[in-house]
RNA sequence: CGGGGUGUAGCGUAGCCCGGUUAUCGCGCCGCGUUUGGGACGCGGAGGUCGCAGGUUCGAAUCCUGCCACCCCGACCA
């Protein structure tokens, strides 16, 4: 190995990136921004793409394949979303390149092709969508559509950050149409339970769910709900967003339906996404100073079988019992792989998939088989547990389970342990200051409030957990009576 | 776009202030041999437009000018 980890006390970002690096998931590319997502990396990407696809099914979803370009005059139709993303377009001018006349061997754009339209590289495809849905619904028998699309989009950001914030990244992104405000409403709310649901259950991450304040909204929507996750440096992620778009992109685009009795009403719309930030996420609530820490939910290979051949005499046997413990598994549905490389030491071996978040670790050798003693290593507490080679099998899968669930209840231990209730806006400041998390406290819903402590303290509104009636219940800020119930927290 | 920093082999770096043999070291890579129960060792080897373009000079990784890229801190954001 190259690089050790350094320590994540030392400076979280190095850490961060010296794990994702290290642990061979994602590195920068040359294009600004950008990042190359290794094979090991993508397998992960993989098995998320997989998960949540299923749930979107099981609830009624599609998947169907919209383009990369807008053309800028669709992008500009919804006017607050076409604001929203304005500064950050990357745009198409140009369709052809010739030979630079004065410098040999290098291109220039060929101004004859330059575009009568420029084309917008999709930072979100809601325009592109809803211009192809005017053409799919006329009556309420066309409605609800349901449909998702795996793709990627490309934001141009000032900043970006290996997996949390790249130039071009992979996700998602849901986009319905309804007939009725209700049931977009609800198609909202049914996704952002998905997340959650995904979150704790696949990635062992707790999350509150949530709505965003006006300030922090999706540009174009009427209500924005959203999961939010605590990292271990205290800071938070957005993990998912889930948009009630209310008719504004029906009536940007001009899609009505007829109902039953012949009436047109503009449709109501939702869309929804997340993307690989929730590798990042992944990777920054579980792992510690030796590497990634995978739960076996997500893990591309959960268990790892590692042969201890010291003599010609018992490879033979050590390699059978391997490929034995290989299959069983195999067939009980356990993604696992023996890595038989004779030019790699053990030690080698463990450090590498300690690193790489392997969830459940055996080494056979001689010892092993002579004494009937196997041990399962599990990576999330760094344990082993004894087993018997008539057990080993059933040991294996409940350990993985075992670490599945370890994962998330050290996760939610730690959730609960950052998320304070403070009484005093010096209090507020202290916390935040110090210590990061989350402050569970009351707001007025005044945007002046929210701006006013954002300056002061850089914590932002990370949800509305509800709105709240209780007189009582004072603003942290201003001390006037509190409309919502809501979370600060720095976040990335 | 403002403030700070960096650019030398696949990765991490020394050298730069104070110009001068063949550009340093570690990891990784290739070959041979010995090894393998917690990141193995020996010997041999390959790999460099010193970010790019100019300039100063007998001579530039080193000094000067311009440009580019990346990192960190702000504003922006899934």
């Amino acid at each position: 190995m190259g690089n050790k980890i350094t320590s994540r006390k030392e400076d979280y970002s190095k850490w961060y990136n010296d794990i994702v690096i290290n642990a061979d998931l994602a590195e920068n590319s040359d294009v600004r921004g950008c990042m190359v997502i290794k094979p090991y990396g993508f397998s992960i990407w993989e098995l998320i793409k997989k998960e949540l696809d299923q749930m979107f099914k099981d609830t009624g979803h599609e998947n169907a394949y919209f383009p990369l370009f807008v053309p800028k005059s669709l992008f500009e139709a919804e006017e607050k979303n076409a604001e929203g993303f304005a500064k950050e377009c990357a745009i198409v001018t140009h369709y052809r390149l010739k030979n630079d006349p004065k410098k040999k061997g290098k291109l220039i754009l060929d101004p004859e092709s330059k575009l009568e339209e420029e084309l917008i590289i999709r930072p979100t495809s809601e325009a592109v969508i809803w211009k192809t849905y005017k053409k799919w619904i006329q009556s309420y028998r066309d409605l609800p559509i349901l449909i998702n699309q795996w793709a990627n989009v490309v934001r141009w950001e000032m900043r970006p950050r290996l997996f949390l914030r790249t130039s071009e990244f992979l996700w998602q992104e849901g986009h319905t149409a309804h007939s009725t405000k209700d049931e977009a409403m609800s198609e909202c709310l049914l996704i952002n339970n998905i997340y959650a649901e995904f979150a704790e259950k696949f990635m062992a991450m707790p999350v509150l769910k949530g709505s965003k304040t006006k300030a922090e909204r999706f540009a174009g929507a009427e209500e924005t709900l959203c999961i939010e996750a605590l990292m271990q440096d205290g800071k938070a992620l957005q993990a998912g967003t889930s948009h009630f778009l209310g008719q504004n992109f029906a009536k940007a685009f001009d899609v009505k339906f007829a109902d039953k009795s012949g009436k047109l009403d503009y449709v109501w719309a939702t869309s929804w996404g997340v993307s690989t930030r929730l590798m990042g996420a992944l990777i920054m609530t579980h792992s510690d100073d030796k590497g990634l820490v995978l739960p076996p939910n997500l893990a591309p290979n959960q268990v790892v079988i590692i042969p201890m051949i010291k003599s010609d005499e018992s490879k033979n046997k050590i390699e059978k019992i391997c490929n034995k413990f290989f299959t069983d598994l195999k067939k009980k549905g356990v993604r696992v792989k023996i890595d038989s490389r004779e030019n790699f030491s053990l030690g080698y071996k463990l450090n590498d998939y300690e690193l790489k978040g392997v969830p459940i670790r055996i080494v056979i050798g001689e010892n092993e088989i002579e004494n009937d003693e196997y041990e399962i290593f599990s990576r999330d507490d760094l344990n082993k547990i004894q087993s018997s080679s008539k057990s080993l099998l059933n040991d294996i899968i409940k350990s993985l389970d075992n670490v599945q669930n370890r994962m998330l209840s050290n996760a939610k231990k730690r959730l609960k342990e950052n998320t304070y209730e403070v009484s005093s806006y010096d209090e507020f400041k202290e916390l935040i200051e110090n210590q990061n998390g989350f402050i569970s406290t009351g707001w007025d819903g005044d945007d002046n409030t929210e701006e006013a402590i954002k300056k002061d303290t850089k914590a932002t509104i990370r949800c509305i957990l509800e709105n709240i009636e209780d007189k009582d219940v004072k603003c942290i800020y201003s001390g006037k009576p509190a409309k919502h119930k809501v979370i600060f927290a720095k976040s990335y």
